[in-house]
DNA sequence: ATATGTGAATTGATTCACAGCG
DNA sequence: CGCTGTGAATCAATTCACATAT
């Protein structure tokens, strides 16, 4: 296959939530125009996302929106859960615990871990709390895929080490901080801070176009 | 000026971090190497985004740290306080207010907004919550530049529109959808759902590339 | 000698126009 | 006839090579 732009990656997982949207609304039957206007792309970039993966449409009907809904799942890899382990259990990390229906979104929160004693032994937000010690054993007992980084930034480099160390493949970066990974780990950097010194950048001036971001 | 792609003005604010750090560590002068290593891209691309921009390093001799340091925040518009409000006090909502040291980061957080009159009128994290109703003259008053968009996902293209209505021009949406806003006003879209299924779909297999996302 | 700054070449992504199929 | 699927064309971004300055 092809090498697929990561902005495509992105889209699709937006097509994916407007195509739930329309199921929960039982609305059978969609068309790149709508999911182009809901997605705020053009029509042709949403069949040429598509046409990277198969064909999926009806010429002249459109798209079935359980079938594309089904099948998006599948090429995003979320016919089967994964299992979730937050790597610093400070104000970020309890938030994430807390977050509601991790489960409804193929994502199970199995540990979490941290450096500080007093934490350590504890459940919060539904989910225990171990040495940073323990994570070899416990990715290996619970099969966890992906870890939330959310230690402070100068933590980050060693923390994701460890992470990598124990097996884990996936990282959603919590840390305003580039992390350098071997090959085989991939890392996905959500960054509010960053977001905002973007937003700064153009409202100070800069080029009037209005949509950013992925 | 040439239209800078979204990709350079997100790696400026990864240069403006590094740049930052090796001043808290005294490092008085430095490369495009050095700050290539550091956020993982080509010295190439590095100086090939300061070029946008004008010339600001000594051939031969790389670039003086806090001069870059200067010109960058220069260039992203940090050289003066962003005022920012918050658009939904619930679970992430009070976990920004709660988030320390705002003003450190150039960014000064005035306001909070609800539609829970439960809310209204309280002082939660250090910033007053206010009802939806009075959105118009707190912006005014408060001068407010920024929203942090952090209700639910059902509710966030009609509490954009009223930020907008009242002004705001600058959009950090938390919300899980895309927001519909009109030219001239900005969205930068944080979503770390959609990052863990952008994870979900590397780890499943796809190509080989392992270092994603902005 | 060394590291920047930049036009040219290359690679990649998006847009387009229309062929293909229901 | 309508809307998808897709090669070709356009547009944008990155990489490269090297001229340039100190």
């Amino acid at each position: 296959m092809r090498n697929i732009p990561t902005a495509t990656v992105s889209r699709l997982v937006t097509y994916l939530r407007i195509l739930t949207d329309l199921e929960d609304a039982e609305i059978k039957r969609t068309s790149s125009d709508v999911l182009a206007e809901e997605a705020q792309v053009s029509a042709f970039q949403v069949r040429k996302d598509l046409a990277y993966f198969g064909r999926f449409g009806t010429r002249g009907a459109g798209y079935s929106v359980p079938t594309l809904r089904r099948e998006l799942r599948r090429i995003l890899g979320l016919t089967r859960p994964w299992n979730v382990a937050i790597m610093g259990m400070g104000r970020l990390g309890q938030a994430l615990a807390d977050y509601p229906n991790f489960d409804q979104y193929d994502f199970l929160l199995k540990a979490s871990f941290d450096s500080d004693p007093a934490k350590v032994g504890r459940h919060i937000g539904g989910v225990d709390v171990y040495a940073v010690d323990e994570i070899d054993e416990r990715v290996a007992a619970s099969s966890i895929d992906i870890a939330f980084l959310t230690v402070p930034a100068q933590a980050a480099q060693e923390a994701a080490e460890r992470l990598v160390g124990a097996g884990i493949r996936g990282i959603l970066n919590f840390a305003p901080t580039v992390i350098n990974v071997p090959s085989g780990v991939f890392v996905e950097p959500v960054d509010f801070v960053a977001g905002l010194k973007r937003l700064a950048y153009y409202l100070q001036g800069a080029p009037a176009k209005e949509r950013v971001g992925s």
